[in-house]
DNA sequence: ACTTGGCACTCGTAGACAGTGAGTGCCAGC
DNA sequence: GCTGGCACTCACTGTCTACGAGTGCCAAGT
């Protein structure tokens, strides 16, 4: 019995459950590839493929589907990234050139891989890990009320409300502020974010007692927007596509939205991209750690330019997925951000 | 045949329908509601009310639906905004005031609509249009490449990169740059953000004619900022609950998600509560614009703090959704989120 | 002029039942 | 090890029936 067969039936089935969403048979199969051995063998190799796990059927007498191991060992072995043609690729590269800041980069990235995968996509913000300070604002907001306003290199901007006690409308405190914002933005413009936060902890030493509080909450706050990375945001798009999927599971559709929404979630899937030495990272039904996520796989990878700036990116969708086209568009829109970030 | 009685039944049958989702008919009216009468009499009230398009009847011999219409003269004459407890208010009040900035107050007004109503919440930023500039930061990113960040009184931050033409990285670019940064501030800040407009509009001329173009291309994108008001920004929460809401509508669940996919069309539906004067905006089925939500109501109002910082908030969920409590929600999130605005 | 009880009628729903066909498993032969 | 054949299993479909919830209408009562 040749293994290399097996493996080419089990590749036939996931492609044509993938296009017709119903378990295939034998004799289906048999129509639609060019196997050149008869039905009784395909069933042969059914039956192996089953016992192995790749494969189940939902009940006797009807098809078989591919289990999450089955799309696993396609994944792996069965399929190349399918490459896009010229013609899209450069309609891609058109639509991302188009934007305007950060934001609109993220807000068309989300979209556009939405739309050509007709699936869930995600993106993370690029995270601030390796990035410098480009000038640190402080805005009094009112006479115990500061807002400070952190602009990273990247172009990202953090900001934080804090109390103070001292009064910041007097002459006193208004000169106490700017030789402040000039001391912090001396320290910090140009470090890196983790070294700036550490050099912004002696701060507090060069300056009065009494003004120890303020410069205290304004350091806090800062060495906070500085390390605890916050910016660790999502954003997704094209969850419509989900109700759209086949009578698929618009039944399991609820935990599915429930998980879309807990962005914690999608940054640990994002994240866990990198763990993988894989350039794209695909995690099929179970291998998914959400309980909500189990019927859906996720096809991710990193973007940025270089070391310096690193995110996830990718889409979600049912486990029936074309495989293929599906990473070579995320493979696709990832190199493209990446081009347009590195300016 | 008693006015007061057939508006009676057709609340019997409102409140029936919304709590069970399945067509009411007249013996079950009869067992839950003492309404004094017999079957057959509210038999001909149906009848009546179906004559006046405000029930309707799925099919023969089922129970009766209200229609849009019905709905309406429910919410508009038959119901009352239902009072919540103290408890619910002050749960409300704390959990709101734990936030810390202004993007995590809009977080949380969203995440808690959302859970109080178990309904899609939609929440607007607070608009700009009434707000002051605090300040304007030039940023240089590169010899060709300047980003302008507007920061605004309301703790809001605008940021916008532009190419330029002159090279920035000399020294005359940098003074340039200097100046332009004082000139910029000195008009700008404190005006509001039209007044600031217009102000900047004449600046060019004080510029010697070969750095028009950086001039030129700083305030434009300044009062592209300022003017386009692109910061009508919303967030939504919730969208999981449209999956729960009953074997009600799933089908139609996905233009549902597409419509909301659309911010403009959120923008608008909250963009009209202000039309009405009403202090709770409902809008029920078919009197909703957009097609995809023709099936859904949005019950929406204004928050804010007095006439400086106007934005829209609310909810949208089935026709078939309990409207006085729903109500109540909305109203007790939009008064204490403004309250917490007001600081 | 309403209200009420009664009654015939309508349909949607649920259950039973048989027929059909896709698909399988197994076996004997090549 | 492949192939054709054959019996078997079930899901699915369509039809039929019985049931019951609910209505519409009418004649009688207040």
């Amino acid at each position: 019995m040749s293994e290399e067969r097996r493996l080419k039936v089990l590749r036939a089935i996931v492609q044509d459950y993938v296009e017709t969403s119903e378990p295939v048979g034998s004799k289906a199969l048999l129509e639609r590839h060019q196997l050149g051995v008869s039905a009784a063998t395909v069933r042969n190799d059914m039956a192996a493929l089953e016992e192995d796990g790749l494969i189940a059927a939902p009940h006797t007498s009807a098809g078989r589907v591919p289990t999450d191991a089955g799309y696993r060992l396609f994944v792996d072995r069965l399929s190349a990234v399918k490459p896009m043609s010229q013609a899209e690729r450069a309609a891609i590269a058109r639509f991302l050139e188009g934007a305007v800041d950060l934001d609109d980069v993220v807000d068309r990235t989300v979209r556009l891989l939405a739309q050509l995968t007709r699936q869930v996509a995600v993106v993370q913000y690029p995270s601030l890990t390796r990035s410098t300070v480009r000038h640190i604002e402080l805005v009094p907001l009112g006479p115990n009320r500061l807002m400070v306003v952190l602009i990273v290199n990247t172009g990202r901007v953090e900001q934080r409300v804090i109390e103070t006690s001292g009064d910041l409308s007097t002459a006193e405190g208004e000169a106490t502020l700017t030789t402040l914002r000039a001391k912090v933005n001396q320290r910090a413009s140009g470090e890196r974010l983790v070294d700036a936060a550490r050099s912004l902890a002696t701060l507090t030493e060069e300056f009065a007692p009494d003004q120890g509080d303020l410069v205290r909450a304004v350091v806090g706050s800062l060495e906070d927007a500085l390390v605890e990375e916050r910016e660790e945001r999502v954003v997704l798009s094209g969850t419509a596509n989900l109700a759209r999927s086949g009578t698929d599971f618009p039944l399991t559709i609820g935990p599915v939205l429930e998980a879309l929404e807990q962005h914690v979630v999608l940054l640990k899937l994002l994240g866990t991209a990198r763990e993988t030495t894989e350039p794209i990272a695909v995690r099929i039904g179970h291998e998914n750690p959400h309980a909500g996520l189990q019927a859906t796989s996720v096809v991710s990878t990193e973007y940025g330019t270089g070391s310096d700036l690193v995110a996830g990116l990718g889409v979600l969708g049912p486990t029936r997925m074309d495989y293929p086209t599906t990473m070579a568009s995320v493979r696709a829109v990832a190199t493209y951000v990446s081009r347009i970030l590195a300016q």
